[in-house]
DNA sequence: GTGAAGTGCTTGAGACTTCAAATAAAGCTC
DNA sequence: GAGCTTTATTTGAAGTCTCAAGCACTTCAC
């Protein structure tokens, strides 16, 4: 995506890129490929055992561990490092599938709470198994130990520089 | 998402969930963290600069490392790990925008042949180097080599346990 | 308090993805 | 070479995501 590339002629004055050595683009397309075949994967299994893409599923176990199994939408949101928006518009498809359901904030007017219902509860119950077998399957059965380490150490320092809040770094530009 | 959880209450008879290690978990999580927010950044940089998702991005890139930059439909899916339906949108929408230009296919009626237009090759010439900047920023400036040796293996291993061609093995239930 | 600015959340339109169904051309078998 | 199956691709509808407004409430400063 971001290589080297029969493009990019540099008969401009602009600084030259730092394209990608050979190592990081073959690790940027497996990077790819494997985030697009993993996400796939388990969306279609979950569209098929729970009636939802995994990220709607994320959001309802999310609120599973929550006390009171309730939250506000804005920490939600940051939870699930998705947009209020989107959020809002999977709380409202999850509202008329019986999963959750809103509450008014007793602190803040302005506030809502997603609460999940025992049906989304229950639901859970009933999928998690399977839902673990896949990520399993796919991933930790396939991983040494110590890849697993590295992978969340990976992750971890991905996440970190893309927080919301360091949203003015030079190379955001 | 996949967690031991407070629910999963285990009164059946099904054989007992093998529920992710708190290190799983934790690393489940901040894969998950990570890929969200680098999809997003991403799709909003190329969104802005190119006008389109970065898989679109990642589509014209692709083709442009063909020989004669066209490809037949069923490789270019192959080569994206998308499906041949989500191709055939985006290539009916990069060809409005006058990326990409449909060929029929000389030894196969069926057949046709993604092609790269000028003017799309011209615009990945603008705008790689930015491009390159925003996955460098993210991802490789932060990493150490020996984690962009790591992060490569990792997900060429998930890449291939999830192959379209791997699709019967119990996992996938 | 009152107005200005900020926060919390929703909405609608347009773009993208998925799924199932449709078309058309190969290839295979007798 | 006539049917039958398979392969290559497209289409349309339904669902989801993004972006830009919008509304309602809160906070802050005077």
């Amino acid at each position: 995506m971001t290589e080297r590339p029969a493009y990019g002629a540099d008969d401009t004055h602009e600084p030259a890129p730092r394209w990608l050595t050979d190592e990081e683009q073959r690790t940027w397309r497996a990077y790819l490929h494997a985030t697009t075949l993993l996400e796939d994967h388990l969306d279609r299994l979950l569209q098929r055992d729970a009636g939802m893409p995994h990220i709607y599923y994320g959001l309802l176990v999310h609120l599973s561990e929550a006390p009171r199994r309730r939250m506000r939408m804005t920490d939600l949101a940051e939870g699930l490092k998705i947009t209020r928006s989107r959020l809002s518009h999977a709380v409202a498809r999850l509202e008329k599938s019986g999963w959750v359901r809103r509450e008014e904030c007793p602190s803040d007017k302005r506030g809502q709470l997603a609460v999940l219902t025992d049906e989304g509860f229950a639901m859970l119950s009933r999928t998690a198994p399977g839902h673990v077998e896949a990520v399993r399957g796919a991933l930790f059965d396939r991983l040494t130990p110590e890849q697993v380490t590295q992978l969340g150490d990976i992750c971890r320092t991905i996440a970190t520089g893309l927080q919301p809040e360091c949203g003015d770094l030079p190379w955001r530009r």
